[in-house]
DNA sequence: TCTGGGGTCCTAGGACCC
DNA sequence: TCTGGGGTCCTAGGACCC
């Protein structure tokens, strides 16, 4: 490690797209531009919420998750369209490939924001990078953004906020006294509604009282997050920007509210069967398979129920898939009206791991006993993490116990 | 006529093992 | 008859973000 280097301030910029989805509307169809546009998901049934809207239409006090009816009200004018996803990953993409031609440490957070390590890329001074960052976007892509530059993520995404649409703020450490300490600690990234709740308990209002707060009342009122807010409000915040982050997810899920309350168990259960479809095309798609599953129930009140299970063996397929949501469910639902269905893969695996794992799992399928993947484990321990079982079958029909497991029916995974 | 859908991370309690 | 403490895994739910 060159200390030097290590020790020297990064610089990081947080790029924030401005009201993305209306942008990306506008710049594919320039009749839109300059009109209250905001996109929303089904626009005539009660599922219909404002996701984004254009800066004209915030003029009017539409919101993001206002239900359409009411963002109407306020603008009567509105033009509501509905989420076109290909066309936003597109423009996203394009994005993302524009940033990398400043840095090739971008690390993407969402379809529209977005990390870069800008520390050693920087050939002029990081206002007029920027500039040019923000000018090339708007110019190629017709896509507005606001760029936040800061010694690292934290401050760099408070900086990208300060000025919407088409700003460029820097944020410098010696400015968080004057800058960043005044704000009402709601406006921290972070910080939401319940935490802002807890704090204003204890008479935290700003960040600079967050900043000054006793760590062990922080710890105890909000656990380890409360000393890393802390931090936070200090300036402080070690995160590296990864570009490879974004490639590891750790769960794939499909949801939806139903057009109508529902106890009609066919129709239920199609819905699980469209579901499962979509989860198992996008695990597919990322060639990852997934060895929890979670089903969510919401009935008529708005109450939210998951139940997940720990997959002997991990599991891509729609069959398998709808087969374990659909047990699930039929386990967890109590007989009343649903409001809305989810599928989860969670805890997913690469697709090499997988075929390794369902080597073994093959036969604790066929055995159909729970406990015989404890009896797996303990093995695996015994006689090594790479150890496959043969005749599992036969084992088992004999009855006998793991401790008198014959080691005839293991073989190592090299041999 | 209220309130979507995609995620991540953390916590707490119970089961189980040593 | 009474009965500790640590560690890990699993599940459910909460908080937050875009």
């Amino acid at each position: 490690m060159d200390g030097n280097l290590s020790n020297k301030a990064k610089i990081i910029f947080h790029v924030d797209m401005n009201s993305f989805y209306a942008s990306v509307e506008m710049a594919s169809d320039a009749t839109l531009k300059g009109k209250p546009v905001a996109i929303a998901g089904n626009v005539e049934e009660r599922r219909g919420i404002i996701v984004t809207c254009s800066y004209e239409a915030r003029e009017f006090g539409v919101k993001t998750t206002m239900p359409v009816w009411q963002a109407k009200k306020l603008c009567p004018h509105l033009i509501v369209k509905q989420p076109n996803f290909e066309l936003y990953r597109k423009a996203s993409k394009a994005m993302f490939q524009l940033l990398r031609g400043y840095t090739d440490l971008v690390e993407p957070v969402s379809i529209d924001e977005g990390y870069m390590d800008m520390t050693h890329a920087l050939s002029e001074h990081p206002l007029h990078i920027a500039n040019m960052i923000q000018e090339q976007l708007l110019r190629e892509l017709d896509l507005p953004c606001s760029i936040g530059i800061a010694p690292n993520k934290f401050l760099a995404k408070m900086a990208s906020d300060m000025k919407k649409p088409l700003g460029i703020t820097i944020l410098r450490k010696r400015e968080i006294p004057t800058i960043l300490w005044p704000m009402p600690v709601h406006e921290m990234h972070g910080v939401g509604k319940k935490t802002a709740e807890k704090l204003q308990t204890i008479g935290v209002v700003t960040i600079g009282d967050l900043a000054s707060t006793n760590e062990l009342q922080l710890k105890s009122l909000l656990g380890i997050n409360g000393i890393r807010l802390k931090e936070r409000a200090n300036g402080i915040d070690t995160r590296p920007v990864d570009p490879e982050s974004i490639h590891d997810y750790k769960s794939i899920g499909n949801s939806t509210t139903l057009p109508k309350d529902t106890t009609i168990q066919q129709d239920l259960l199609e819905t699980l069967l469209s579901l499962s479809k979509t989860v198992s095309a996008r695990l597919k798609n990322k060639n990852v398979y997934a060895t929890n599953l979670a089903i969510t129930i919401r009935y008529k009140d708005r109450s939210t129920y998951s139940r997940s299970e720990k997959l002997a063996n991990p599991m891509q397929t729609e069959k398998d898939i709808y087969e374990q949501a659909k047990r699930l469910f039929i386990k967890h639902w109590n007989g009343n009206p649903v409001r809305l269905l989810g599928v989860t893969g969670n805890d997913l695996v690469e697709q090499d791991h997988a075929f390794k794992q369902l080597d073994i799992f093959t036969y604790e399928k066929d055995a159909k006993e729970e406990p015989l993947i404890k009896t797996m484990e303990k093995l695996r321990d015994k006689f090594g993490k790479d150890i496959i079982v043969k005749g599992w079958n036969n084992y088992h029909k004999e009855g006998q116990t793991d401790t008198g497991f014959n080691k005839d029916f293991l073989r190592r995974e090299d041999e």
